[in-house]
This record gives structure tokens, C-alpha cells and sequence, in this order.
RNA sequence: GGACAGAUGGCCGAGCGGUUUAAGGCACCGGUCUUGAAAACCGGCAAGGGAGGAAUCCCUUCGCGAGUUCAAAUCUCGCUCUGUCCGCCA
């Protein structure tokens, strides 16, 4: 939400913006109604102070006459209350000087890249079909199971994809973040909150007819973890990270950009939230961009960064960058993390203020990728070799025992024989009256097989029978 | 899921139709006193909105939403959440 005070002062330039976007909000309109809900709103106010006036004096016959002039206008002022509140609701934040003009990503601007983009002399695989030739990702029986656009890690798989997230959580921790596991299930008000609604409508996953929805991404957990509160300048600022599994309707996105698990309904997402002081914004927006190139310098992923443009922004951001990784089979650059500032938009939603010298402040809110599934899927792509194997970064290695490359094994770990007979005698130790005390039947039932070894249906089917028997008795 | 009880400012807690513009206490902040601190005393201390150059004035908020009334923290209904007991359960 933005400023409306700033909005009346400055019209044309929120009008600028908002064509800048591509957005089709009337905010012409939006003054209008709100000058018109200002003129009632003073009125209900007179009105109310002569109503509480006459309560006072216990003048009911007076009392009578007004209140049904005001509960008139009270219903007017409820309407153009909701009026008011759903424009201003598609207002975008303000823009930051710097920001591209453009349409579409198309026209994101380059301004950073790092690495070398390997050249295989093998034709490369593409990261699905790399991973079930290893017996890792598994596209299609997830599909069976819950329909496309979801998939298994198996085994190395899930190992890799572990390792990743600790990796990158270690290191945020070791940076001042603070972890979390938050809830993955959110009211509408959270999603309202985060700028999610109304614009993201169509994405999100509902969950019957509650008011819960599935979260699309962990800002909306994190940041609502301060919803309604004041904070201590001195507690400033709030580092979180979470990783949570994000879901995402993504209604018709299938094709050749999309191939494998690239985008999906589901996936795990690390997230870097921060919670500042207006002046800090702009710095801890680079310190986000500084921890995910040094994620992706340390995993060995040659990267770009782009500016993104006006019309790719989305109405929440003030500024943002995206960090895209390059994918020797999509021959390309694909997004694997955005980095925003979304200066005081969330936080005059969700109504996170600071106080300073006893004056209550909206904070800013950074709100920027770790790490995603699709980072490891790049990682595939660019760390596969000639045989199809895929070797594992350094930096990855100590989370899966040291293992340096994945290749297409049935088991990584020989199965152990252990002793359990001291498990099994526990019962037998134990002293208590069991159904074979009690019950004649199934006592002559063991008893007829005692010393014979017999396999476990015959046993599991002559407990059923015995007691199905005690019970016909 | 069922039964009962409850939800009041940062916290505790009184009020249960009209001098409550929410008592009192704790915490916090400022001051007096003190070499300094503590204690004591004095003062301040919620959020949001509107009008105004400002001082200031007005409105809203006692979990949330509706209703009754000239008047609601207080009465009625619905919802949410918390506690206790029961049921179910990783």
C-alpha cells in the first residue's frame, strides 16, 4: 500500500508510474472517491459528536431524530470506505530512479555476470533427463501420484538437495539471519499483507472453503510473523530465513522453457527476509545480492544479474534484481532468485511500524531467494559429465559424507544384520494377562504350531482366526 | 470433534447500560532529592483517522463482526482465539 497523503500530493507522478507498469489502475478516480469519502467521513464525525452529545444529556427525543440521518450516512461511509481501500489497494510503490523502462523481462537489463559456461564435448543433458538416467529425480511417478508439474528426489537426489538447503542456511546463519519453520498454510489477511492479494489471485492453491491457503513463498509466513507490531528502533533490523515448500498454481506454463522441473506447483525455496529502517533499505537490498553470488560463486553456477525493468517489477517492488543461472542444456539464463525492495509497501499492509523517538515509522522489508530447486537443477546441467555423472561441489561435499560425485547407484549403503533377540524377548519379559491367558481358543491355537517355524501370514492369519473365533463364542 | 470457562492498554487487573473522557498496580520515560544509585515524591505514558499554520479540537477502537438502545467494555446473536476436561491422534 502506498502513501495516499503522497499520492494527493504528487498525482501525476503516481500516474506515471502506474503506466510505466502497465497497470490500469485509475487513480484519478481514486481521488475522487477519496475526497468524496473525506467530505462524509467529516460529517459522520460532526454528526457522531452531536449524538454522543445528546446521549450525555440523556436527550432521547433529539437522540431519536439524528440517528437515523446518521446511520445513513454511516452506510455511505462504509461504502466508500471499501471503495476507497480496493483502489488504493492496486496502487505499485513507488519506483526506484534507477529502475529500467521497459515492458517485459525482455527488457531487464544485464549488469553483472560471473563464471565461465562450461563447453562439454558431449551433447548435455537436460537436468530431468540427467536425473532419471541417475535414478535421482523422479518426473514420472510424481506425476502419477499428484498430477504434472511435481517430481521426487531420490536418493543422492534427496541427499544433493539437502545438502544444498543446509549449506545455504549454515551460511545465512553464519551472516546474522535467524532460521525459521514456519507454518506453510496462510489466512488471505497474510497473503494481503505480504501484496500477494489481490494481484497473485490466480496463483495461489486454496484449501477447501477455509479462509487458508497454501503459502507461495515464505515471505508471506516471515513477514506476517510481524504483522500489527511496533518495534524497538534498537531491535533493528530482523534477519530471517526460512525454508519452507512453496506452491504455486502456474496454471498452463508447460513448454520447452519450462522442460523437466523448472517450474513446477511445489518446490523448496530458502528465503532472506529483512526488516530495516527506511535509510537502510538500499543497503541491505545489496547485502541480499552479495550472499546469493556468493552462494552461486561457492556452488561453481555461472550467473547473470539483471535490473528488472518497470513492466516485469510487479506492484509491491520499488527495486529489484534478478539472479539468473545459466543452463548448459536450455543454452540460456533462467531465473533462479529475485532480490526486491519493497520499501514501506508491505509494511503499511501489514502494519509493521518501528518507533523512533516516540514517533511510530513504517519499517521497509527486503525480500529476496537463497536458494531454489532450480539452483540445484542448474547445478546439474553445469556439473554433469561425459558418462552422465554429476559432480558435486566442495562446498557441498561435507553434508553427504564426503561424496564427491552422483552416480547411477541402487544403494549407496550396504543393509545391516543386527541381533534383535533382545528386542523381541521384551514382550515375553514383560508381566501382564494377554489375550492368550484369557482366551481357551487361541492358547490351543499356538499351542498346536509350538516349535514350528511358520511364516508370518500363516501366523498374522491364525491370530485373526482365533480371535475372530473367541469373539463368535 | 464435544462440554464448560474466558478474551479489557506493553503487562497484571477493576468495571458488567449513563460522572469511565477505562479505576488501581507493574513496567517504561522525564523531573525533584542524592557524590552516584536506590527509595520516596511530582509529572508523562495506546493505536488509527479527520479538520487546522499552530496550539488544539473532533471521531473510531475494551478479541472480531452484526444487532438492541437516545446511550454498550457492560445486553443479544454469530465468528475467532485461549484455558480446562473428554474424545481422537503423528
Amino acid at each position: 500500500m502506498i502513501d495516499i497523503k503522497l499520492l494527493k500530493e504528487y498525482p501525476e507522478m503516481f500516474c506515471e508510474y502506474a503506466s510505466l507498469r502497465g497497470s490500469t489502475v485509475d487513480i484519478s478516480h481514486l481521488l475522487d472517491v477519496d475526497a468524496e469519502w473525506r467530505k462524509i467521513n467529516t460529517l459522520v464525525d460532526e454528526q457522531r459528536s452531536v449524538m454522543n452529545t445528546l446521549a450525555k444529556q440523556k436527550n432521547i427525543e433529539e437522540g431519536k431524530k439524528i440517528k437515523a440521518e446518521l446511520s445513513k450516512n454511516e452506510n455511505l461511509l462504509r461504502e466508500l470506505e471499501e471503495k476507497r481501500k480496493n483502489l488504493l489497494d492496486l496502487v505499485g510503490n513507488l519506483l526506484a530512479p534507477d529502475v529500467p523502462i521497459g515492458e517485459s523481462d525482455a527488457d531487464n537489463i544485464e549488469i553483472f555476470s560471473w563464471g565461465t559456461k562450461p563447453s562439454f564435448d558431449f551433447q548435455p543433458l537436460y537436468h530431468d533427463e540427467l536425473g532419471e538416467k541417475l535414478g535421482i529425480l523422479d518426473v514420472k511417478r510424481a506425476t502419477k501420484m499428484a498430477g504434472s508439474g511435481f517430481y521426487y528426489w531420490v536418493g543422492d537426489g534427496a541427499r544433493l538437495q539437502s545438502a544444498a538447503f543446509l549449506y545455504v542456511e549454515n551460511l545465512l546463519i553464519n551472516r546474522g539471519f535467524i532460521p525459521f519453520r514456519t507454518p506453510v498454510l496462510a489466512k488471505k489477511i497474510s497473503l494481503y499483507a505480504t501484496g500477494y492479494l489481490p494481484f497473485a489471485q490466480d496463483e495461489i492453491y486454496r484449501v477447501g472453503d477455509s479462509d487458508l491457503s497454501l503459502i507461495g513463498t515464505s515471505e508471506q509466513s516471515l513477514v506476517s510473523y510481524k504483522m500489527d507490531e511496533i518495534i524497538d528502533e534498537s531491535e533493528l533490523p530482523l534477519l530471517y530465513t526460512a525454508c519452507t515448500p512453496c506452491f504455486r498454481y502456474e496454471a498452463g506454463a508447460a513448454s520447452r522453457q519450462t522442460k523437466g522441473i523448472f517450474r513446477v506447483h511445489q518446490f523448496q525455496k530458502q528465503e532472506q527476509i529483512i526488516i530495516c529502517r527506511p535509510e537502510d533499505s538500499e543497503y541491505w537490498n545489496l547485502f541480499c545480492q552479495k550472499n546469493i553470488e556468493d552462494i552461486m560463486q561457492e556452488l561453481g553456477i555461472p550467473y547473470r544479474v539483471v535490473l528488472v525493468c518497470t513492466g516485469d517489477m510487479g506492484a509491491p517492488g520499488y527495486k529489484k534484481f534478478d539472479t539468473e543461472a545459466w543452463f548448459p542444456a536450455f543454452n540460456a539464463y533462467k531465473e533462479t532468485h529475485s532480490n526486491s525492495n519493497l520499501t514501506d509497501y508491505q509494511a503499511r499492509r501489514s502494519k509493521i511500524r518501528y518507533k523512533s523517538n516516540n514517533k511510530n515509522n513504517f519499517v521497509h522489508t527486503i525480500s529476496a531467494t537463497a536458494l531454489t530447486e532450480r539452483v540445484i537443477i542448474a547445478l546439474m546441467e553445469n556439473n554433469q559429465t561425459a558418462e552422465g555423472f554429476i559432480k558435486i561441489p566442495k562446498v557441498l561435499q561435507k553434508y553427504m559424507d564426503g561424496q564427491e560425485e552422483i552416480r547411477p547407484q541402487k544403494k549407496t549403503h550396504p543393509m545391516q544384520k543386527n541381533d534383535f533377540s533382545e528386542m523381541e524377548s521384551r514382550i515375553k519379559k514383560s508381566n501382564y494377562t494377554s489375550i492368550a491367558d484369557k482366551c481357551e481358543s487361541i492358547r490351543e491355537y499356538f499351542s498346536n504350531c509350538h516349535g514350528t517355524k511358520i511364516d508370518t501370514y500363516t501366523w498374522l492369519t491364525m491370530i485373526v482366526r482365533s480371535i475372530w473365533h473367541h469373539l463368535e463364542k
